[in-house]
RNA sequence: GGAGAGUUGUCCGAGUGGCUUAAGGAGCACGCUUGGAAAGCGUGUGUACGCCAAAAGUGUACCAAGGGUUCGAAUCCCUUACUCUCCGCCA
């Protein structure tokens, strides 16, 4: 969330940023909104700090006077003490309501956004930063969707993870299995090798977890939760992987960190039909390695250039064709300040599909995570926090199967090879 | 899942209602001392939110977390989390 003392103090670039975000003018009110409770929150602290202060006064003096012997001096007093406890309990439940709310109002403001983000409403806006240049794969005839593709080698089945688990759920067999795993140790050796430190996290967390890369509260719903144990699966190995940091005040040696980490991700994503979802587009639960940096906040887009380049590097490498979307700010997450999208064409479906979002933060989780580093002169600021995915595995293998089908079956990448131990599937 | 013991500052560790403004030690920083270092000596050493134009300063809160009792709580009571030991179960 935004801290309360950058929006006090830059009221009118918080509503520039959230006009971005497409706000109108009612909505913009939030603004004001959470300006007035921060300023009776203050008020009501220095009041309650002042009786508190006068009451600690008294009770010493009530000590010293026991001590003397004169208790009747100290019964006077307290009996004066007493008579204020019910006006400190008031101020008390003031203050922690004005605090609550105030924090519920930050809570509802997103990001602003980089002054690189375009306007817009949807994904309809947002604009190419990196086109394909290349031509696109032309396909035979007799090409076909990677959902026929899986049924034809029997490498995937959808079937399967309808029966066992679910609609959204699927069951990679042989080949298939084997090239998902080849997928996740390429990536992670990709990560390692541009220095990443590989994590392997609980797929758990709790709310603190959740609330602090800003899941909760915006994004509840979207979580697959487990009531009897308060945790929920994650949705993305940030939030377990930028957690790390919660509450943590870094040197600013301990700069730059690096991490990466393969995770299944969980997603409800309610309400989606048709083929825009069929097959591996969309489903609930999918394979990611996931890429995250703790950053100088000096550093942090000369970091997310690089991030770009690293996710650049590894479609490449597979040989697929991509292009960079810049998100607008109508598109750009609740938390991020920008986002990149890399989208990869997957040639029988026609279609461009999402494979990674690289974003920057800026202090936006950090604010939440109180992720702090101390400067040379000893003073703490909220460090940047970025991530991207480096990549989303199951698009990628509808991209892979989809653009390298033959008549003789599946070309594997090169670059694949030595983790799948084959070449072809066929 | 059952029984018991714990959780204090950067770390170790004392602390059973007011002489605690959290003892003592270690570490760290700075200074003195030294040819230089070590030892020794001295000083300082957290976080958050207020007040103040700002610095200086100052107020409040924080002894795992949250509640409660009391004029006053690290200390007493309740709830929760985590750690350790033993038992049970288990890949």
């Amino acid at each position: 969330m935004l801290e309360i003392k950058f929006l006090r103090e830059n009221p009118e670039v918080v509503k520039a940023g959230l006009r971005k975000r497409n706000y109108d003018e009612n909505a913009l009110q939030v603004v004001d909104k959470a300006i007035k409770v921060d300023a009776d929150r203050r008020q009501s602290q220095t009041s309650l700090d002042k009786l508190l202060a006068e009451s600690n006064q008294a009770a010493k003096k009530i000590g010293a006077l026991y001590q003397a012997g004169d208790r009747e001096e100290a019964d006077k007093l307290k009996a004066i003490v007493s008579a204020a406890k019910g006006e400190i309990k008031n101020l008390e439940a003031h203050l922690d309501n004005t605090e609550k709310q105030l924090e519920d109002i930050l809570l509802s403001i997103p990001n602003i956004p980089n002054a690189d983000v375009p306007f817009g409403k949807g994904e309809d806006d947002n604009e190419v930063f990196q086109a394909w240049d290349k031509p696109l794969p032309e396909l035979p005839e007799s090409a076909v969707p990677h959902w026929d593709l899986a049924t034809k080698y029997n490498i995937i089945d959808f079937g399967l993870g309808a029966k066992i688990a679910g609609s959204g759920f699927v069951l990679f067999r042989g080949k298939g299995a084997k090239l998902e795993r080849a997928l996740i140790n390429f990536f992670l050796d990709e990560a390692e090798k541009a220095g990443y430190e590989e994590i392997i996290p609980p797929l758990l967390v709790n709310e603190a977890s959740a609330r602090g890369t800003g899941q909760l509260p915006d994004k509840d719903g979207q979580m697959y939760y487990a009531e009897k144990d308060d945790l929920y699966l994650i949705p993305t190995a940030e939030v377990p992987i930028t957690n790390i940091y919660r509450d943590v005040i870094l040197q600013e040696e301990d700069f730059p960190i690096k991490l990466t980490g393969h995770t299944p991700c969980f997603r409800r994503e309610a309400g989606a039909h048709g083929s825009e979802v069929r097959g591996l587009n969309r489903v609930h639960q999918f394979d990611k390695v996931e890429i995250v940096r703790i950053e100088h906040p000096s550093k942090s887009y000369e970091v997310l250039a690089e991030m770009l380049d690293h996710v650049r590097g590894l479609l490449d490498k597979l040989g697929l064709p991509y292009r960079i979307l810049r998100l607008c700010g109508g598109d750009t997450g609740f938390t991020a300040a920008i986002t990149y999208d890399f989208e990869v064409y997957s040639a029988a479906q026609k279609r461009w599909l999402e494979v990674s979002s690289v974003s920057n933060f800026e202090t936006y989780q950090s604010n939440r995570l109180k992720l702090r580093y101390r400067d040379s002169e000893g003073k703490r600021h909220l460090a940047h926090t970025l991530n991207g995915s480096a990549l989303a595995l199951a698009r990628i293998v509808a991209a892979v199967l989809e653009n390298n089908q033959t008549e003789d079956g599946i070309l594997i990448p090169k670059v694949l090879v030595p983790f799948t131990g084959f070449a072809v599937i066929n």
